[in-house]
DNA sequence: TATACTGTAATATTTTTTATTACAGTACAA
DNA sequence: TTGTACTGTAATAAAAAATATTACAGTATA
């Protein structure tokens, strides 16, 4: 994977430590990357529905909901992620009774560590994940 | 992630299903792969325990052990993987509570979501993988 | 001693990820 | 009504990672 998860769970993490409104450039400094990937990486937060933004002058980004209805599931989410354990780019050999069904079998793994994974996520709250801190 | 996991899992289905010695060529083939690729991760598989491979003429790869007393889990153990979900390059400022801290907090949810996962791939043999093979 | 393999280094190519620039659009406030 | 400070996003560049390929040394067999 890249690090998309670590960013978005780190600007939910400073929404809700924050309590206010933040810009694009504030988080950007705590990441220490550029605001156009923060920016990028708030427009799945919203398309998920986490994160409310407002343009303009003193706009800036805030939580959609309070912490507590949030989970660690959701923010996973938001990446539309693929394959958990990876996705190889090669066409197996269809006459070869592995090559022909290891996708659908790896497939069928796939969906139930996804599963579980989503439940495991489910269980932590974006209030819980963020009290850690200090 | 990227692609080994599957190749892995390919390959040592391969060798479960065929029972007997394979060359990296014939895997090749039904990966529909580079020979060199397959040989590099077999490599990691031999390291692991899994597999066990004979040099020169008439040589070739196959199971270390009974494909029932293998796991899933042993083959993803053999990739040495990182972090599941993702580990971001940036240097989060540390004058932030949040950018300070965050580091150690991911740590930690990786640490309990690689627990769960090793746990739920050690439930599937290979042979039971292996099995659902026409 | 020819042959058919594995092991691996070196390199090239392709793909993906990350960074950056630029600027249009929007809202506030003087 | 206009300057300012934001978001949104396209386009592009740069860097890093994954994958493919070539080449050849080493090894076991017949």
């Amino acid at each position: 994977m890249n690090g998309r998860f670590p960013i978005a769970i780190h600007i939910m993490t400073l929404l809700c430590y924050a309590k206010e409104q933040l810009s694009s450039d504030y988080i950007a400094g705590s990441l220490n990357i550029n605001p156009v990937q923060v920016r990028k990486a708030l427009k799945e937060l919203i398309d998920q529905g986490l994160v409310l933004s407002r343009e303009g002058k003193n706009g800036g980004y805030q939580l959609a909901r309070s912490a507590d209805i949030i989970t660690l599931a959701e923010i996973y989410r938001s990446l539309k992620p693929e394959a958990l354990l990876g996705i190889s780019k090669n066409t197996p050999n269809p006459d070869c009774p592995v090559g022909r069904q290891i996708k659908g079998h790896l497939d069928q793994l796939y969906e139930q560590i996804d599963l579980k994974l989503e439940r495991q996520l489910s269980a932590t709250t974006l209030k819980a994940f963020c009290q850690q801190f200090q």
